[in-house]
DNA sequence: CGATAGGTTGACTAAGCTCAACGTCGGTGG
DNA sequence: CCACCGACGTTGAGCTTAGTCAACCTATCG
């Protein structure tokens, strides 16, 4: 069963008989041998890297794999933080519960993507990682983990502050995204993304379907959920794209694109403010207008 | 001369015959013997702990310091990362240009901060860091850092990612205040969490100083300067604080919290869900009514 | 002492939120 | 098998918040 090979489907997973209990607790398998060798996400898993490292140099790291059913959480917002869970397979939604019972959702992972990097430091879990589809995600003992010495330790060293890092200047962008620019180009910005993403997973980046609800892509990106089906079906009318509930269709990238490109950092500042005044067609009111009239 | 003492003033430095060039690049100052020992922020600098570490095991580790005037960059979006820089007094915004022209401040930092952590994983600077006000700042080379052997090298294995991993859930929590929250929430959540950043410095928690313009804290926040200014004087009119141009002073402090307390994550979900429906006074609309009204 | 940057306030506008109605789909139970 | 239900998505109407434009004031700095 190869997980890269479907287009947008699911995945067919066996679900009959798991390993881990009802509860959904991240019960330790005992001893697989390097299974991280065997996945076929090996050569694109990012912490397969460390769990090598870790097998290499101490046999007693607990390493194990779970499948989790749509809805269901891979850990729980509070939790105790004891293992790093990367995504095998599916895809989650990390979300936050605030106090006046809304929810926040604070990212989404696909396959290979490690769940709450930011985990990492804290104590106890921030989010809870909730399955968006039928899913399969392997997680190593964080303690266990983090002990390993010798050679490959340096793999630890290097390879978690990149990613931590990597992630940071992720939700700089995000922010800085909600902060600035209008629903459109959120919208825009983020199916570009999610695109780009299963591109990289090798999914078509031009035909896909969505894994989560309008509802998780407003919280995600500070709209309504109305705002952003209205937003889905203003791009559809421009032909830019084509929505039919869940399943996508991206017909103008490019198009697409420019619509993002003022929101994206510029390098030299002085730079930037040369290429501002310059060359640039038409200014955002007019685009968003154009857009949403159209 | 002690930074810490000062209540909201700023700190007279010595600009004299400061040993950077003109053009504000990070030279390194040759061979100080461990300066950081000698620091008066020792106690309370996170990265210090990184510069003994490295100084007690290698004499190659370069360290400096560098004095900045008001408005001057301790490096900017672009330039390469070499350099550790923490804040030894003062205040920098991280900045960073967006092409359409405008900028976005993605941080402000005070003495003892890490400038842009997330520069640790990316080749270049993602932000300037830019003195809000007369500023002294530390920098280490990050490589002769990174390459430091030995026990204390353990320092930096685990303190940068625990760092790192912080600053992400600050990030993630900015990003959820911005997704989520009207302006008078915002704005009070940014000036509680400033008051507080200044009392863990030793300073007033309820009278400061901004140092700040209207228009950092908006672009900061999400919000047009001119709402941040309203915003505020909605507060002043209140009787929660008091606003004079930067100088303000936290009157209500519990009101404030509460104002931003339902933008707070909760912890379990279920819980969360419990308290959501019970004891909440009012809903959030009508607080902000009569903030706005009042 | 004028120039300039920053702050406040007002009037108007518009982007996006809320409320509501309606349609579709998928699951579940009679 | 069909009816019902709940979750999700779409679309419309009206309203609210915050953005825009503008005038004015003050402090600061050459």
């Amino acid at each position: 069963m190869d997980y890269l090979s479907g287009q947008t489907q699911s995945p067919t997973l066996d679900f009959s008989p798991t390993p881990c209990d009802v509860r959904m607790r991240a019960v330790p398998m005992p001893a697989l041998e390097s299974p991280c060798l065997a996945c076929k996400q090996h050569a694109s898993c990012l912490p397969a890297e460390f769990a090598d490292a870790a097998q290499n140099v101490s046999g007693k790291v607990l390493i194990g794999r779970r499948r989790l059913r749509k809805g269901q959480d891979a850990f729980r917002q509070g939790d105790r933080v004891e293992y790093l869970h990367v995504v095998r397979a599916g895809s989650f939604k990390l979300r936050f519960g605030l106090r006046d019972g809304r929810e926040h959702v604070s990212a989404f992972a696909l396959a290979g993507d490690l769940l709450e990097p930011g985990a990492i430091g804290t104590g106890r879990h921030v989010c809870s990682a909730t399955a968006l589809e039928d899913a399969d995600v392997c997680f190593v003992a964080f303690e266990s983990l983090m002990d390993a010495r010798g050679d490959s330790a340096a793999l630890l060293r290097e390879q978690l502050p990149a990613q931590l890092a990597r992630e940071l200047v992720r939700s700089q962008r995000l922010l800085m995204l909600i902060a600035h620019t209008s629903a459109d180009v959120r919208v825009a910005a983020f199916l570009l993304h999610w695109s780009q993403r299963l591109a990289e997973r090798g999914y078509s980046p031009d035909e896909f379907q969505l894994r989560m609800s309008r509802n998780d892509i407003g919280s995600h990106l500070g709209l309504s959920l109305e705002t952003v089906s209205r937003t889905m079906s203003a791009l559809d009318a421009r032909g830019w794209i084509v929505v039919e509930k869940r399943r996508l269709r991206v017909r103008r990238r490019r198009e697409l694109a420019q619509l993002c490109d003022d929101a994206l950092p510029g390098g030299d500042p002085l730079f930037t403010r040369e290429i501002a005044v310059a060359p640039r067609a038409e200014p955002r009111r007019e685009r968003a207008q154009s857009l949403l009239e159209a």
